[in-house]
Parts: structure tokens; C-alpha cells; sequence
DNA sequence: TCAAACAATTAAACAAATCTAAAAGGTTTA
DNA sequence: TAAACCTTTTAGATTTGTTTAATTGTTTGA
């Protein structure tokens, strides 16, 4: 067992031996410091490639405290919403030779803080998390008063102050919500989602708002709160279509709950985007592909990503400061999953 | 800018100095070593939460080469198919401590390379891999050359015999085709993918046989590769129906280009499932809840993740050596998506 | 011509932990 | 009472790269 490793670990002094030259030349050269003759640095660097020297960061980073690590936290990188903002943060990253450790938090509060305490151990050069429902603003100053600046995105945390990115909730289902009044609906559920985060509050608000601002009575009745998942869209329909109040358009709170409730409302032998008009929310890939392709609202999670990626970087380069709360406005795309109220309708 | 860090940050000889200790009691006593009389252990244990000491494992790791990281890439995390693994693989990991590290490669052979070495840099114990398109064999003994393990799950790489898992892809298809050939289909197109990986090979292979072996006739026509997503399953609907050999039904790559499939199909006014039967591949959660619910093959994903972290904490403690290939048997899921051959079908 | 400036290189300190071998202190045994 | 033997603690070396201040040799300028 183990008899790898059968040539010795390549270090710089290795190479400093072979060209009998010291290991603060080698170090110097092989990070183009103009210290070094051009001469010796070719040499050098020749050399390296040809022993197949690996550079040991850890060893780097104990004397510079910069690691090269970022680490990114969300809820479930599965939910194609933060797959598609980790895209964004990815790409972004990229250019600017940092790896990044990515983690799910499954809204739990330990998992995150743990999270959290093993990024600082590895010296973390920064944090973007989406927080965990219930996160203490304790576990964000943990990070940034040991040197770990922190941005949050698609979620506040009160009383906290560094930079956050997210879309304006209140905002964007008040377009979908007068969507559906425009079209003539008046019964209109709002189904999946909570209303312990930030974002549950101002998605609620929205909604209700946008029916009050029409004269339309809010019934308690009509929000079904639920996992943002499919499944869960897909088992509401159930609910949803024995509603006595017989609604005749839901706002869901994403793509994911209304292409799920969609299901759920052929399975049961009716239309969606007939009988029953639905929106969703984030416009993923797969709202435009779906049958009817989805109503829904954008909800910019590559701008957020690629705006939470630079304000970290920037923050590492000492440079510009952008606490506080950034709200991206969200934009309406209107498809097949929506239409004029039916007279005869509500079931 | 930067006067974070107002505090100097607490190592090992803080809390020393703190309780008049050397460190290396305080270094042996925080992981609970024997040599460590109990009242000194507990005294540190507390001077180290009062002062918010940070483990700082880059220089532990310095001297014990190992880090605690582990390595995980795949072609693309958003792909539900690689999520399922990756959840299986966190699942286990999460037991013994390791912090893993993700990333796409996208098929990019340099993209993954360049993944390889910023592990080796940051000093990985392991690298568990679903290997780009094309890997050569040196990629994988670069990581095995330098310490570093690694284990490759869903596709293999020729010349190399390092533990590999995945499903058995020529029996799944196998699978999928024949119970389409019982339900009195013979025009059976195959739709997605690729032939350039083993899988492809494979999945090509037993579609093939399984039409051989009942005395169909293979049509090179009805083979229409492409990517591997919803949409190309989608766009392929068009192509698909318009085959002049009407094909009453399709063995498809994956689930998501089924779905992708059968939305087409409905977009274009035909029932899937009934007009035309569709068959998927991996049974994804959301086979299940898809319209109509989707007949596929169940690919072992929450196997392969579980597996390969075993076979590398297994390699990490020096145990057993599970070398080679492994292939977990799929099993077919029959749902609605497949029926009977409509007599006056085929359009 | 000589001091100052400059270019290239290096010795040695340093980062924060671990580990080995030895010391210190106390108790038991011969 | 000295030797042997624990138990607990520690000095100091070690891990690999970075950085500072010093060194050596060369060139420039007055």
C-alpha cells in the first residue's frame, strides 16, 4: 500500500539545485519578477516544465494570505435558478485565475456556518452565499471580521450591510399579477414559496398589492405555500383546482412550481394556458420549451451573479465599495401559458 | 480600504502565550491527543473559543500533506443527471470531513487539465471525475503520478485502471429497446448523444443488438445525434417527424431529451405516448411528474456517486483497491409514455 | 578616478502549524 | 537512596514558498 510518490516531491529547491541557483531566484523567476535576468528566468522556467514541478499553494499562501479560493454557498446548486446565477459567478471567476468551492446549505443554518468555518480555515479570500433561512447576522460578520468579505445574493439578512444582489421582488410579481388582471382574471392564487424570507415578504407583497391597487379583494385562501420544487407545483394542482373560491390563474413562485402545477393541471384532464392561466417566475431555459411555454418573469440571475462575482473581486482589490442592497428590476415575458379569462371558466 | 483585520489574527502561540503554554501542547491538546493531561486540554480547548481561534489548515497540511479537499468534476452541474451524483457523492463525503471542490469542464479537455492542476496546487487528496471527451490517459497519471488519487465514474478512458463505476449503458438500452419491440414498435429511431465517448458506443450498441436480435432491420436513418439537453430534444421533434421512414417511436439519450422530445411532439399537435412512444434514460425526479409520466431506464446515479466516494476514502486509508470497472445494472421504469403500437400510426 | 547608482542574486527571516526527541517532574521499585 | 519508569510538557527542526535586506559585480556620472 502506498508506494506512490516514487520520485520525490519537485520543490523549488529542487530546481534551484539542478541549475545552482537559490530557491528565492527560482520563486522570483517563475512569477516573472523583473528582478530576474531574462536569461536566468528561461532557464528556469524550462527546467520547471521539465521536472514537472507542481506549485504548492498552501505553502505560497501561509507567507502571502491570499489562497486564490472563493466560496460560494447557495441553497441546492440542483435549482437551475442558482445553477444558472453559479454559471454567471463561473464565468465571471474565471478570468481571474480563482478557484472556487462550491456548497448547498439545504437552508440550514449549522450546514452554512459550517461551511463558512472551513472556508476560513483554507484561508478563503471571500464568500458570495445566498443565506439560509434564519441566518444570524453573527455568522456573517464571522467571515468578514476574520478578513473574509462576504456578498450575499437573491437574499437579505437584517442588519447586515455588505454588498447583496438580488431581483426586486415586490416589483416583479406585481408585473405578472397585473399581467393576469389585464387579461381579464380576478381569482388568482399564489402557490409554493414562504413567507419567512425576505424575498416570500415582497413576492407576497407584490401580489397582493398589484390586486388591491385593482380593487380585487385578497383571500387568505388563495396562497398556497409550498417547496419551490416541481413536485411540490405538481402536487398542488390538486389543491389548487378544488379551491372553492375556483381560481382561474395562479402566480407561482418560480418556473420550476408552475411548470410543475402545468403537469399537475393536464394530468387532471385540463388545458394550462386555457382553462387555467399560470405565470412563473426566474424564466429559466426550460420555461420557453415547456408545453404551453411558460408566462413568466425574468428575474436576472446572471446579472446578479456576474455582478456579485465583481463586486467580490473588486472588494479584494481594495477598490470600490458597493455595500448594501442592489435590486436588479425584473422584466415580463409574456408566452402561451397565459390568456383572456374565459367567461364560462373557473372550471 | 482594509483596515479589516483590526484584531491580529489568533494562532496556536496566541493561546500559548495566553495560558503559558508551548504550542505544541496547545497544537497536540486541540486534536484531543492522549499525551495531553486533561485539565491542560480542557483549559486550552476554552482559551480557543473565548478568543475565536481559526484552525488554520493550510499550514497544518504543510507539514502533513493532507488537505482535506477533494475534487469533483463533471461535465456540467446544472445537468440534473450529474446532480443526482454529485448529491450521492456529498452525501458520503460529508461523513469524513473533506471539503469538495466543484467544476464543470463542459467537454473541455484544457478546462479539466487546468481543474487537475489547481487541485494538485491546492494540495487534493483525491479527484473523483466524469472524464471530458477525449481525456488522454496522461491526464488521469498526472493526478495519480503526484499523490493523488482518482476515481472516474460515468464514462471510462482507454489505457487507464483506475477505479471507474457506471451504468450499463449497452444493457440499458437494451432494456429500453426491447420493451419498445414488446409493444409491437419496429420503426425505432434513437435520438441524442453522441458516438464519440464509450457510453455513446455502448448505448449505440445495445439499441442495435437489441433490434438485430428481434430481426429488424438496423436504419442508420433513424439515428439523429445531438446534444443532450431539452432543447436539442425539442428541436429534434421537428426532424423526427418529418423521417420519411415514420418512426412510431424513440429510444432517447437521456430523460431530458425525451421531455424535450415529447413537448416537441405535443407542440406539434400529436399526443407522446400515445401517437408516438417515447422512452427516456436515467429516470430523473422528473420523469415522473413530466406529461405524460416518462417510461425510461433507471441509471444508478445515487449508486455511482455512493461508490465512488466509498472507493475513495477507501484509497485515501490505504484500504482495499477497487481498480477497474464497475457497472451497476439499470432497470427499466414503465410509465405512460410508451403504449401499444397504434395500428394506423406512423403519422 | 571614485562614489553613487544599478542589476542580478542570495542568505536568512518568516508564515502557522506538526512532529521528534528530549527534558522535566513525579512516583514507584530495588 | 539511587535507579527505573511514568506522565506531561517542550525546544527545536521541519514543511514549502515569499520577502527583505544584504552582497557582488558592473556601469554611470561628476
Amino acid at each position: 500500500m502506498g508506494n506512490r510518490n516514487l520520485a520525490q516531491k519537485i520543490k523549488l529547491s529542487t530546481i534551484a539545485e539542478a541549475l545552482g541557483l537559490s530557491t528565492a531566484t527560482v520563486s522570483l523567476a517563475l512569477r516573472d519578477s523583473p528582478l530576474v535576468a531574462d536569461v536566468t528566468r528561461d532557464r528556469i522556467k524550462e527546467k520547471a516544465i521539465e521536472l514537472g514541478y507542481i506549485y504548492n499553494r498552501r505553502a505560497a499562501s501561509l507567507r502571502t494570505s491570499r489562497s486564490g479560493i472563493i466560496g460560494v454557498v447557495v441553497h441546492d446548486i440542483m435549482n437551475p435558478f442558482y445553477a444558472e446565477i453559479l454559471k454567471a459567478i463561473e464565468t465571471e471567476l474565471d478570468r481571474s485565475r480563482q478557484t472556487f468551492i462550491l456548497s448547498n446549505h439545504y437552508d440550514s443554518v449549522d450546514k452554512q456556518r459550517n461551511f463558512i468555518e472551513t472556508l476560513l480555515q483554507l484561508g478563503g479570500d471571500g464568500v458570495i452565499m445566498s443565506p439560509a433561512i434564519g441566518t444570524p447576522a453573527s455568522d456573517i460578520r464571522l467571515a468578514e471580521d476574520n478578513g473574509m468579505p462576504a456578498i450575499l445574493i437573491a437574499r437579505s439578512v437584517p442588519e447586515i450591510d455588505v454588498p447583496t444582489f438580488r431581483g426586486d421582488d415586490a416589483y416583479g410579481t406585481a408585473l405578472a399579477t397585473n399581467h393576469l388582471i389585464s387579461l381579464g382574471h380576478t381569482r388568482i392564487a399564489m402557490i409554493g414559496g414562504t413567507d419567512h424570507t425576505s424575498t416570500g415578504r415582497d413576492r407576497y407583497a407584490g401580489y397582493a398589492n398589484a390586486l388591491k391597487k385593482a380593487g380585487i379583494e385578497v383571500d387568505p385562501q388563495l396562497r398556497i405555500p409550498g417547496p419551490r420544487t416541481k413536485q411540490s407545483g405538481f402536487e398542488a394542482a390538486v389543491n389548487f383546482l378544488a379551491n372553492p373560491l375556483k381560481p382561474t390563474a395562479a402566480v407561482c413562485w418560480n418556473d420550476l412550481v408552475a411548470i410543475g402545477l402545468m403537469n399537475g393541471i393536464a394530468r387532471a384532464g385540463l388545458v394550462p394556458g386555457k382553462d387555467i392561466s399560470v405565470t412563473g417566475y426566474d424564466d429559466l431555459e426550460e420555461a420557453a420549451i415547456a408545453t404551453p411555454a411558460l408566462t413568466t418573469v425574468w428575474n436576472g440571475q446572471s446579472e446578479v451573479g456576474r455582478f456579485a462575482a465583481r463586486a467580490l473581486l473588486d472588494k479584494l482589490n481594495g477598490s470600490s465599495e458597493a455595500d448594501g442592497l442592489h435590486l436588479i428590476k425584473p422584466e415580463m415575458r409574456i408566452r402561451q401559458s397565459t390568456s383572456p379569462l374565459n367567461p364560462g371558466a373557473g372550471r
